[in-house]
DNA sequence: GCCGCCTTGTGAAAATCTTCACAATATTAG
DNA sequence: CTAATATTGTGAAGATTTTCACAAGGCGGC
């Protein structure tokens, strides 16, 4: 039954923010919110949330708008937050640690059961309760864990030979912090954080303004 | 004389990616590269990057391609990559402390100048070669320094008031890690750097692959 | 100098995404 | 029950982005 629509990019992006409107005005006792709101509070229109909400089914009355709490459910559901996630740090380092320590995505539902690097010096740390492993062990250890996502926050020249691991031990999403092209079998997602590229997206609309001047 | 092209961000994502393959292609030493290889490397068609690099200019050779260290050249200017940025970063905790001590921002041109956070017990410690300073010493400092860009590693709840620093200070471009839609005054750019957003990203692709199932 | 080959640069077509505009309908007041 | 009001859900229009397809050059060989 399942229509297949392809989600955009951007359209998922949106739903994300939405989610964090909505859990904003959960936080002010809010019951309801309309489309019009909800873009006050982000960078798009009106018709533009309802079109993105439209995609996944009607859930508002007209009239009257959106139930807060309902909506938020929803779109964790969409966005597979109604499950916890088990997730592989790869990569203890400095990226590494600010993640591991930080606590947003724990609420979330995405758990860090494993932590792996190569250097000896790293293996063996107690991590907030998790012991770095080598990265030999992976396979061993992500399947025996059940590893589904994993962060990859290594240097690029690491990356091939960590990603042999990573295929093998049939991980399904990775978040990637190297900046490079991952090669990864069909069927795994990856999505790329690249700040130095976010930067240069910046410089660029400095650099323009400025030539226009 | 210069038009006013509206160059989509997602071709200004492209140009980032571009420069990256070209300088892999000059550390293996490559004279020339083609549209075609370089959409090879990347994840794009050849007609996407000749489409790209034609809304700056034609920068190649019909039937020879493209000169790789020339286009790097230019793909760095109109980045505004040919000059150096003057970067504030303003809180030093998990995420600001990793942006310091990674050396890939310094390669590309962005100095960071100073570093300012709240915590009584942060300030005056030295953090590579720059003394962590008070917060309520951002305009001053800022100013003095010519701070261009500034690095927003704080949490949400110290948003409003830090803005109100940053605003004041004249800066131009914010490069912002807080989960909460910044309110600027016209004319400063903001990009945004939200890892829970690309987590969730993937968390709802292995969803729909799950549901089609 | 001419021919054949290769690859760019770019209009035009196709696809995708966003905005518009309004009928449908729930709610509330009288 | 009817009218007035609010706001959704969605086709259709409009805008933007991507892909197609090919003429225009440049280069090397003969
Ligand atoms: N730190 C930043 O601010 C920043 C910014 C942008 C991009 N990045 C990128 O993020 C990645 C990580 O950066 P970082 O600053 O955390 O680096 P880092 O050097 O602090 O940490 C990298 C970690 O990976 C480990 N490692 C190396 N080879 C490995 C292997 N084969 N298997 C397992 N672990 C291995 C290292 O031992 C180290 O602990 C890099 O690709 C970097 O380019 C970092
Ligand atoms: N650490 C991560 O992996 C991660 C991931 C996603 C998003 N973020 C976001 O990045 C931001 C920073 O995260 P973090 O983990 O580095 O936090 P952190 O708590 O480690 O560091 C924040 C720093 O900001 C300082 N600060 C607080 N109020 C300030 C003020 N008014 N003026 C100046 N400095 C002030 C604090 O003293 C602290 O040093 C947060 O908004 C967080 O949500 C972090």
């Amino acid at each position: 039954m399942s229509i297949v629509r392809k989600i955009s990019e951007s359209a998922v992006h949106r739903l994300s923010l939405y989610l964090r409107i909505l859990e904003d005005l959960e936080s002010e006792q809010r019951e309801t919110v309309s489309s019009e709101e909800m873009s006050g509070r982000s960078a798009t229109t009106a018709a533009q949330v309802r079109k993105d909400l439209s995609l996944f089914g009607s859930f508002g009355k007209r009239g009257w708008g959106y139930d807060v709490a309902d909506l938020a459910g929803r779109l964790r559901k969409i966005l597979g937050l109604d499950r916890q996630w088990r997730v592989a740090l790869v990569g203890a380092g400095r990226i590494g640690s600010a993640l591991v320590e930080y606590g947003g995505f724990g609420e979330r539902g995405y758990d860090v059961v494993a932590i792996f690097d190569s250097d000896a010096s790293k293996v063996g740390e107690k991590w907030g309760g998790l012991r770095v492993r080598d990265i030999g062990e992976f396979e061993e250890v992500a399947s025996e864990q059940s590893v589904e996502i994993v962060i990859l926050a290594i240097p690029v020249e690491a990356v091939p030979s960590v990603m042999e691991h990573v295929d093998r031990a049939g991980v399904r999403g990775i978040l990637n912090f190297a900046p490079t092209k991952l090669k990864v079998p069909e069927g795994v997602a990856v999505k790329d954080v690249n700040m130095v590229m976010e930067l240069e997206a910046l410089s660029f609309a400095l650099s323009q303004e400025d030539g226009e001047r």
